[in-house]
DNA sequence: CTATATTTGTTATATTATTACATGTGTAAT
DNA sequence: ATTACACATGTAATAATATAACAAATATAG
């Protein structure tokens, strides 16, 4: 058995390697989403050098799950919702910026049959809210 | 009444500028997204020079909704969807890349009965559904 | 052990987008 | 008509985001 095929069975601790590691922590520690860039800078202590260790790490937590890309953005955030299947919903705020996963998982099935009943043959979605978060709302 | 003023008023017919308008005729007659810079070197003949000149039009455009930007390909295509009041639904081939708008005008009502539902203040959204297209399906 | 898959390191470069500043153009109010 | 303002345009430079290409190191399966 190959180590993809292994990654790709079930239930399976998965053993980061080196530099994944060091950038899903930074992204877990930091808890709200990263960029590439401002990543690489952070990482520099840790001796990541090139822009393309960062982005290869990305890459792999993404296929993971592990994070999402939240493209509006450019930028990375650990995933919040262990049952996400890859689907991701979150809110971004128009003024600032802020974002959020939507943890709601009745919120990702209503999706997926909103799906099914217009017979997208969906094998993952990506959906953003625009939203203006209370703290701008305030202000 | 400043131009803006009256860029707000409900029932007006919007007059685009010189540069809008070939942005816009270019994206329109293709039907397809077009990424930035090709727009740019489509647009060559027509006298567009630099990066800036599309970059202005385009975010004109998507502001008017005239145009919507898919964020994950850092492309741009007209809008279909006359209702869609800047609320975005694609599908995207997971392999081709191919890019189509979703019409049906129930999606985007259940997706805003669903935002409130869960009590999400939303301006806007955006609902990317990763397909595989049917063509891709039988190749 | 050794063949293979995977990860890493490194340099260079491609792609996407914005800043800054000067100039032109349409409209409103005086 | 003249001034003032908002908006649009032109242009050069540069920033920010992402990938290609290749060599070397490391892990894993057989």
């Amino acid at each position: 058995m190959s180590r993809s095929e292994f990654l790709e069975k079930k239930d399976f601790v998965q053993t980061l390697t080196k530099n994944q590691k060091i950038v899903f922590n930074l992204l877990q520690s930091s808890g709200e989403p990263l960029k590439a860039y401002s990543i690489l800078d952070s990482l520099k202590k840790e001796g990541l050098k090139s822009p393309l260790q960062v982005y290869r790490a990305l890459d792999k937590l993404v296929e993971l799950g592990k994070i999402h890309k939240i493209e509006s953005q450019n930028s990375f955030i650990v995933c919040n919702n262990s049952n996400c299947a890859r689907n991701t919903a979150f809110t971004i705020c128009n003024r600032c910026g802020d974002v959020k996963e939507v943890k709601n998982s009745k919120l990702f099935a209503d999706v997926n049959a909103l799906a099914k009943k217009n017979r997208l043959n969906v094998t993952r979605y990506n959906l953003e809210f625009y939203v203006t978060c209370s703290s701008c709302k305030t202000n």
